[in-house]
DNA sequence: CCGGTGACTCTAT
DNA sequence: TATAGAGCCACCG
């Protein structure tokens, strides 16, 4: 098995909603692919893409994910306890966990309950 | 070019 | 179990 092949270097998403590179677009479809009712970890999309460590990245890309037309449901996107990270994110606070609570997946303490059981793998959904 | 920062995660103490 | 440090890669000043 070869050595893992860098990933292209992403270049900066535009201001103007162009995601001209390979990493952001697949962090987004990635999760697109999130089924509702599900949520996955930073490390999960990333280990999926193939940069187990590079969390901060996916993390990153979701930054810029507002932009992007498709709708990327971020919300379904925690970190690998399950925190909802980012939910101060979404321009307000409550968002994030309202729209996770209308996928039947309930949030406490900004946390997701139950969060193994809501947990959605790429790497074993897609199966690549 | 360098340093600091970040929607993370893992390992060590 | 909790806290601290390192690794990761890209953006910004």
């Amino acid at each position: 098995m070869q050595k893992k092949v860098p990933i292209e270097k992403p270049r900066s998403v535009l201001p103007s909603g162009q995601a001209d590179n390979d990493f952001f677009s697949r962090v987004y479809e990635v999760v697109r692919l999130i089924p509702k009712g599900r949520v996955t970890s930073y490390g999960a999309i990333a280990r999926f893409l193939g940069s187990g460590r590079s969390a901060r990245m996916v993390g990153w890309a979701m930054n810029a994910s507002h932009q992007q037309k498709p709708p990327v449901p971020a919300h379904r996107v925690v970190n690998r306890n399950g925190q909802l990270s980012g939910k101060m994110h979404f321009g307000d606070p409550t968002s994030m966990e309202k729209l996770l609570l209308k996928e039947k997946i309930k949030v406490e303490n900004d946390t997701i309950v139950d969060f193994d059981q809501h947990f959605w793998d790429p790497a074993t959904a897609i199966g690549l």
